[in-house]
DNA sequence: GCAAAAGTGTTTCCTTTACACCCATGT
DNA sequence: ACATGGGTGTAAAGGAAACACTTTTGC
């Protein structure tokens, strides 16, 4: 029977239902000095003290799961004011992933631009090769190559790379947002003709641009476009 | 700072972190009589009575979301000792979505072949297009569209429809999957050249069938390969 | 034989790929 | 002038769409 019509009263109820603690986790990722890059927080207490970690907090009572993912990116990743695109990723609740409590994490996938530094210094940006060399807390690296290889599968069918560039960017700054998310080089002038042709994936400032050198480049910024069809495929293993 | 640093005693911890229920749902799919159909639990009582909603129940605090899936596919779906394809579809936790008390959900999206209807007379199999139509329980309308939609993209890219056959089906079987889960006609030439092409999609087992009329058709079963490359897109809106 | 569905062949179109080549700037 | 990257043209390869046609069964 559905748990909800076991007892009438609702305070038998409560009794019944067994009650955890639920976290959000975040997986920033950006791009910066070419490399894939996530945002971690380096933990100086036990549990798992001196291994990094993802950020994120507990979810407040009467606060809806995509606030709580908000609030933390303000409050723990020190990035208020910064809109970022935020999706929803998975959620990971096997009973001793936590060693002290029962916790259910529902992680959230962020994309950000190359952003200046965090001012906490507890939290910084790695490169996500690193990170997975290096011991993680909890199953935060689990999270982290699950965020990651969503990033990686959404570039082939939406528009989502634009989300990893600055308000305003150049179809090279695009295409080495795929380079160096996919780890494969792309061939600059077909690339080029695949997103301008994309319906409403970029749109034109008018605008130019030579700071990365050579002949002024266009610049875009995001069409509304939500996905790509049909989609860039990376080059398969 | 990390919550879990707040206090050294977890006693102290537990009394500060707020708990809520977590309950798993499950959007279970189905291809019968030509439709896409839902398990659907229809509500005798209130909240929402003579509504329908989705099968599922509360998370046990030794229980792995995934188990918790599984044993509630069996328990409340009646669907024990089937093996369908499970994976977790998204998290729905907005604060008042019962009216009675907070609870986050765990949805899962399950992929089944025709089955015989349930044990239960509270669950039944119910035409996706009637049910959006009715009144849904909680926020479970919500969640039914988002399984759908899943289920439809990963046809594109998977090899996921074969999730909807028996173990042997034929490729006109499979491609009625296809037609019906999207709504659109498929030519059945182009259809059997792409899925009999892709490695490691379909397995031939050597034996035939007539039971679709006509000449015999191979029977196959499912192959090893998650992904399907190139994918077979649906016609742009 | 005839209907029905399975499966193959073929042509056309479109996308991707590879690469030659020109364009517009900084130095 | 020349290096550097931006952008266009074009031909070849590959897959998708459309459809004529053959195959193999049940009746």
């Amino acid at each position: 029977m559905w748990p909800y019509q076991v007892a009438e009263a609702d305070n038998v109820q409560r009794m019944s239902v067994p009650r955890v603690a639920v976290t959000v986790d975040l997986v920033v990722l950006t791009v910066r000095e070419q490399r894939l890059s996530a945002l971690t927080w380096r933990r100086d207490r036990p549990p798992y003290a001196g291994c990094w970690s993802l950020p994120g907090g507990f979810v407040q009572l009467d606060e809806d799961l995509p606030v709580a993912a908000s609030r933390l990116m303000a409050e723990r990743a020190g990035l208020a004011d910064v809109r970022i695109h935020l999706e929803q990723l998975a959620t990971y609740g096997y009973p001793d992933r936590d060693p002290r409590q029962r916790v259910v994490s529902v992680a959230y996938l962020g994309l950000a631009p190359d952003l200046p530094a965090s001012s906490r210094a507890q939290v910084l940006w790695t490169a996500v090769d690193e990170l997975v060399k290096d011991p993680a807390a909890f199953d935060h690296r689990r999270i982290l190559l699950d965020g990651v290889e969503r990033a990686r599968a959404k570039l082939e069918y939406t528009s989502l790379a634009a989300a990893f560039c600055p308000p305003e960017f150049t179809v090279a700054e695009l295409r080495r947002v795929y380079e160096i998310v996919w780890g494969t080089p792309l061939d600059p002038r077909n690339f080029h003709r695949k997103v301008t042709g994309a319906d409403h994936f970029l749109v034109p400032t008018g605008r130019t641009t030579t700071r990365d050198g050579g002949r002024p480049a266009q610049l875009y910024h995001r069409g509304d476009a939500e996905h790509l069809r049909p989609p860039m495929l990376r080059q398969r293993a």
